[in-house]
DNA sequence: TGCGTTATCCAAAGCGCTTTGAAAATGAGT
DNA sequence: ACTCATTTTCAAAGCGCTTTGGATAACGCA
């Protein structure tokens, strides 16, 4: 059923027709009450090609998916930003569109999504330090946000992020408020923006409390279970090993437990933990008292506000750019206590 | 750039771009080349609405993410299946597409989305026993593949599907040789089809060994990691408590083990544990010894070949219906043990 | 040279919608 | 009854591409 078939049906112009589905003014109310009759009883549904074709605009809204296999981004969070946008880009209509690319032509592929006219804005995930993407989606024009920042780039930029630096820094602070003065960090990628600043919080922290940072003690990796398990296993054999742990998402937090498990350690006596925690619907962190203490912001919520910025910007293009920095609440769970005394 | 105002550079008709880009034979190489080169130049890229409706295909894939916040589906496995889908789609030119539905909407959204034109086919995943949805899709004519099956549709479909009901009847068989007789199962939702089946195969192993099963260590909800924790804690307490449990995700297997640890007791020695394993990136099971036992399939690689099943299917739509059903390895890992001597 | 083939290229129609500019219908005012 | 303004409807153009049905040029061969 198409609108020429339709309009034959009513006995209406196409014009008509079509004014009346989308609530312009010049149409007698009756005549759309009884277009929007028709359409329901025959189940119209416009074409979304054709109407984006006339309207110029494609209600839809793209993201890359970065196919190296072990991609930061790609995994455990991935899921739960993704169904927060989509819920808030259903609201105004729009669809999402993703599109595979691997690391060398990811920059292709956002050109080529906008290009082609397939999408109207672009969220631009797991930005890197100089993330060379945000020039480029500049440079072209679309409307886009950034989940998270990137360090050195100097162009203005809408974004979304979490206060990384600061969190870690707090997180880094109770600590050693604590009595730790043996601190590891197992980091995500260091290439990645948010872990240069939950490193850069971290390495504050240690320098007001006059600690020196041991490079030893800062690893930095994939964020998976595995590598939790594995970077924890391999410092508690030092000679002088931590008694807390930084660890940058809940996944490789339970990689730290099992490794201090193993080892025959209690967390939170023995060995603290801090974990960020992107709220994963999945993977609560406990219900009532935190298993772990946790730097917490939900990812979900994240790509809520993401989708709406991004609307927004895509309203009115011309609007100053916008910046949204989300605090993480240090929240005190069973992985943490006062620094053990080993005398 | 569009394609006339490419052919006017060029000195050609629209009609000879356009065949020398989707390379016909009917233009000569020459032209071809030249053609080639300057749409390189000038950076052409086709729209991809336009050709859409020239065509009358979209090359776009369809997902709905249901949107009831803690959705069976969604979760740990959404992001590998999707990620190993979105492989095969950029293999032959396709996008993926996602739209949101909440629970009482999904139907309609399958539906707008193929009769917008949006799609050329679409994935269902998450199937419950008597999915509605498959008739609806059957019924649509929309070209569609089914991550999973659905108990008690008896219309014909493609489907990709682990079997469930041999995995847990060959694990359950296990735990039994090991002498196991207090085997607790903690399902997925059961009014998930994967679920029934896992179900199914340990009910039918606990028949064969003439053992009956108990109600009280039989549990079934979402798969989150704090879910496993609450139902391992709550069975512990029984008067005769399980001495293996059956676990549908890795997820929830965290959570069970976190509850054995708080209980003082050793997996694999107190209590044999055996997971199912989606084989999710970030959480591989252990590196060299899997820490669980578990019955091992990969859901990215199910995307995959979901993916290139569903683009068979649009290119020949009466092709006889296909379906596939892998078989999950039982991988042993330090997590199952013999039963311990209670006297 | 003339004619049938084949290789190249093109004009125009069509995909299904929105939107412009104009026409028809209605109503108000005198 | 007639004019003018307003409301309601319509025909046709246009969005950017593919594809049909020719036209033209080039070629082979008698």
């Amino acid at each position: 059923m198409n609108l020429k078939q339709l309009s034959e049906i009513l006995g209406l112009s196409q014009t008509t027709v079509s004014r009346a589905l989308n609530g312009y003014p010049e149409v007698n109310e009756d005549t759309r009450l009884r277009v929007q009759a028709a359409a329901a009883k025959h189940g119209y549904r416009p074409n979304s090609r054709a109407k984006g074709l006339a309207t110029g605009r494609s209600m839809v809204i793209g993201h890359v998916i970065p196919s190296s296999s072990q991609h930061e981004m790609v995994n455990p969070i991935f899921g739960d930003f993704v169904a927060g946008a989509a819920r808030k880009y259903s609201d105004h209509g729009y669809d999402m569109m993703f599109t595979n690319a691997d690391d060398t032509s990811i920059e292709e592929a956002y050109r080529s999504l906008f290009q082609r006219g397939a999408v109207d804005g672009i969220v631009l995930q797991g930005p890197k330090v100089n993330e060379h993407r945000i020039e480029v989606l500049t440079r072209m024009g679309v409307p886009f946000i950034v989940h998270g920042r990137s360090t050195g780039v100097d162009v203005p930029y809408d974004w979304i992020d979490v206060n990384n630096k600061s969190s870690f820094l707090r997180a880094t602070r109770f600590l050693i408020d604590l009595g730790h003065r043996r601190i590891a960090l197992i980091n995500g990628l260091e290439d990645m923006d948010f872990a240069q600043r939950r490193r850069d919080g971290y390495l504050e922290a240690l320098h007001e409390a006059g600690l020196s940072p041991d490079p030893e003690l800062m690893r930095s990796a994939e964020m998976t279970e595995v590598y939790g398990h594995h970077e924890t296993r391999d410092m508690l054999r030092l000679v002088d090993p931590p008694t807390a742990i930084l660890t940058a998402s809940m996944i490789s937090a339970i990689g730290v437990r099992r490794a201090l498990n193993e080892a025959g350690l209690k967390m939170g006596k023995d060995v603290s933990v801090i974990a960020h925690d992107d709220d994963l619907s999945y993977l609560k962190n406990g219900q009532d008292v935190p298993i772990f203490t946790a730097t917490r912001s939900s990812v979900r919520r994240a790509g809520e506000m993401a989708a709406e910025m991004l609307i927004e910007r895509i309203k009115s293009p011309e609007d100053p750019v916008k910046t949204r920095l989300l605090e993480a609440e240090l929240v005190v769970g069973g992985s943490t206590g006062p620094a053990p005394n080993r005398f």
